[in-house]
DNA sequence: TGGAGTGCTTGACCTAGGTCAAGGATCGAT
DNA sequence: ATCGATCCTTGACCTAGGTCAAGCACTCCA
């Protein structure tokens, strides 16, 4: 990642709510998110979209564009900057890096790792273990790019939060008291400081009772 | 696809029920399905498995390895042979066949497609649609693979279906009926015929109602 | 500083599909 | 052919979480 950012291009900031690209878009590269954040969704033909990813800073996406076309759509949560990684430089930027094609295979495995792991949370578990997985997630991911874990913002609505999920945006308010009640976590609009990661690491697989 | 069965190591049968390779092994190589067919799985740590994708005969799979270890089991489905493609000749394969390394990006980010459209599958569809999507794509793939797209067999129990699908069997029991009465299909054990493929294709997304 | 629009919360109600239970059909081994 | 084990089907019942509706609270702009 590191070696990434030196070589790759900068672009302009994309405003909170604007694309980065859409599905059927040739896929131009690779993105690293610099600041701010990102969701993709896939569109549901009829209905609504599905979010199929959150990407905050420091990651990287567009993994899904590789087969030619983007599937998915990204679109900026809030005002954010990205750094392009140009498809046709992979190969070039290969043989400078010798290590870069193995990374680069090792982030699209974890992506697959991820998204069937979000099949097993959609098929497997309850609300209330789904929000605990998600917000492990987040925090887990602040704390690995050195934000804190405890407290950060959520960019991404409780509608977003909701459809990643596969749940309503109603019940995910419910949970989120239910996490206050329980002084699991403190949501606060957006706002959101995790008072007992251990507690919400055991709901992941708990029993789910409290 | 033509290309790699000539170049790669075929390896001994494994029996219904066996695995080729399990969670947390290191990753050998890639696998390409030359007869039979797997299921791949995540554990879920307490409960039951949960299915992650089906690989029939012709298909590239194991793309969950390269972060290293695998994070999925595969476990054949009845007799079957694979060719492997070991880890360790793919770059010099590479070099051999300049647009490898390209199809297998494509087939990641064809994975990962995959599994996104079943993020939307298991979150926005129905049973009965996710079923009809089920049918439909292992009909496409077999019609792709040279075999009849209309009638095959399901190398998969009932509850494999069901756990894929994030359903419990007796749903599926319920829906192969309902599909048997409205003749969409005929299901009678793990042989099944396709009557009505545009129907079915129509149900996937359609209001669900008859 | 106010008002429109959007996002969030809360309550009341309802349904898709899960769970439990009990037979029936298949299949593989002897 | 017979037995067990596994798989499949069908019915009766129940609950997690969706839907609908209404009110509240931001935030952004004038």
């Amino acid at each position: 990642m590191r070696q990434f950012e030196v070589m790759v291009d900068q672009r302009p900031a994309i405003a909170r709510g604007n694309f980065l690209y859409q599905t059927e878009d040739v896929c131009a590269g690779l993105y690293a998110v610099k600041s701010g954040s990102f969701k993709t969704t896939i569109s549901a033909s009829d209905g609504e979209d599905q979010i199929t990813g959150f990407y905050l800073p420091g990651e990287l996406f567009g993994f899904d564009g590789l087969d030619d076309n983007h599937s998915c759509s990204a679109v900026a949560l809030e005002q954010s900057y990205v750094c392009e990684l140009p498809l046709s430089s992979i190969d070039q930027l290969a043989i400078k890096i010798p290590n870069l094609r193995r990374e680069l295979d090792r982030l699209m495995a974890r992506e697959i790792t991820t998204d069937q792991s979000m099949l097993l949370q959609l098929s497997r578990r309850t609300a209330e273990q789904r929000l605990a997985a998600f917000l492990v997630s987040l925090s887990t991911r602040f704390r690995q790019r050195g934000f804190s874990g405890t407290e950060f913002r959520l960019s991404m609505s409780r509608h977003d939060i909701a459809n990643y999920l596969g749940l309503a945006a109603e019940t995910v308010s419910r949970l989120f008291k239910r996490l206050k009640e329980h002084h699991l976590a403190f949501v606060n609009g957006r706002t959101i400081i995790i008072q007992d990661f251990e507690a919400l690491h055991r709901q992941i697989h708990g029993s789910g009772g409290q």
